[in-house]
DNA sequence: CCAATTAGTGCAACTGATGTACTTTTGAAG
DNA sequence: CTTCAAAAGTACATCAGTTGCACTAATTGG
């Protein structure tokens, strides 16, 4: 939809403003977030620190949670490469599963930014659901890419399913000792069962 | 932890005015909800109709969403119910779309006023979220029921994320032009999975 | 009857978010 | 270069949900 931040458009001065002041509110955020917690830092603040209106911040962050996933980057384009280019034989479920394991579990060898930010997220309720609604936004893209590697019609309810388990998978690990056991067995759980419904029609 | 609404408790007057104050409040919310839609009703009108301050409103409901769901009434031991007392040889997952098919899909045919009302819940995000969260505080009983009637320790990762997957199933419907047939595709793939899952140990 | 709770009140304040109207900057057309 | 309209930003007021504080009044248990 929106292609902002190509790096090789030659953008204007105004452009290259925008994003500058863009950028310097989210800076500010993250570093205020990280030092005294999302909810003791106040839109007022954040505005007031990074020099600019509450009214201009929320001209380029639509709600207060947006202003810690700026870099979403592209999410979805790697999930569904992970199903559209995975090894040969392998099931859209096991390549779902390696690369919810590599992706979204990989928080603590990252190095010491990575790990506060991972922390703050998932310390912060708030934060947390955003980033899970924004997770599942991909639903039915992924459906369709299940539909079509699957060779199921594309208005198959099971399609559907399979990529909402599979991105509600990670939550499931919440709360338990091995997060990545428990994700395993998650999709333990999708691939067998997605098994016998493909092989069956 | 709180047994309030116990209609055999004997309560003194303290608390059946405590109750009532509540439901008036309730009741209040929703008359306004229904004729004029959750998001155009405001606290504060509310507290005013139903004649009690602001403040006594949120001493008796923590945030507006639970205005709605006063009579949550007991979802939990219905859905442990229908683990627990399923007819011989069905299996979990089977027994849980059953459940899901009876309880939670059954808007259309019932009287005017629970169409509204879910209606009225169905279409106001604010609602169908809180309701979804609530729904799923649910998954660690549901998970331990899983364990003990499968037989599998309880801490087997599977039984969370079959509760959870379990739960989500309605949510997997929304958007479908059959929901029912969506909701139990989503219990077909489970349902395999689980099967297999348990046979091999 | 006294003392400790506790529901309820009134009011002010805070926080996230929005609307409006006004100024500046900027890109581009003439 | 001038002019003009769009875009970016600002100031200010306001709304809605929610909370804190200080206080009253009813109730209950000892």
């Amino acid at each position: 939809m929106d292609d902002t931040g190509n790096s090789a458009a030659p953008m204007g001065r105004r452009e290259r403003k925008k994003a500058a002041t863009r950028q310097a509110i989210a800076d500010t955020a993250l570093r205020l977030f990280l030092e005294r917690g999302y909810d003791d830092v106040g839109i007022r603040e954040i505005a007031d620190v990074a020099d600019v209106s509450t009214t201009t911040l929320f001209k380029h962050f639509p709600v207060k949670e947006a202003l810690v996933f700026d870099e979403d980057a592209d999410q979805e384009s790697g999930l569904l490469a992970a199903v559209r280019e995975r090894p040969e034989g392998q099931s859209i479920p096991a390549a779902l599963r390696e690369h919810a394991l590599r992706y979204r579990m990989a928080a603590a060898d990252g190095d010491a930014r990575f790990t506060a930010f991972f922390d703050l997220v998932d310390s912060t309720p708030a934060l947390r659901d955003y980033a899970q609604a924004m997770w599942l936004r991909h639903t039915d893209a992924l459906a369709q890419a299940i539909a079509e590697e699957s060779g199921l019609p594309e208005s198959e309810p099971a399609c559907t399913a399979l990529a909402h388990f599979a991105l509600e998978a990670p939550r499931v690990a919440r709360g338990h000792d091995d997060p990545r056991l428990a994700v395993a067995r998650a999709f333990d759980l999708l691939e067998i069962g997605w098994r016998a419904l493909v092989s069956r029609g």
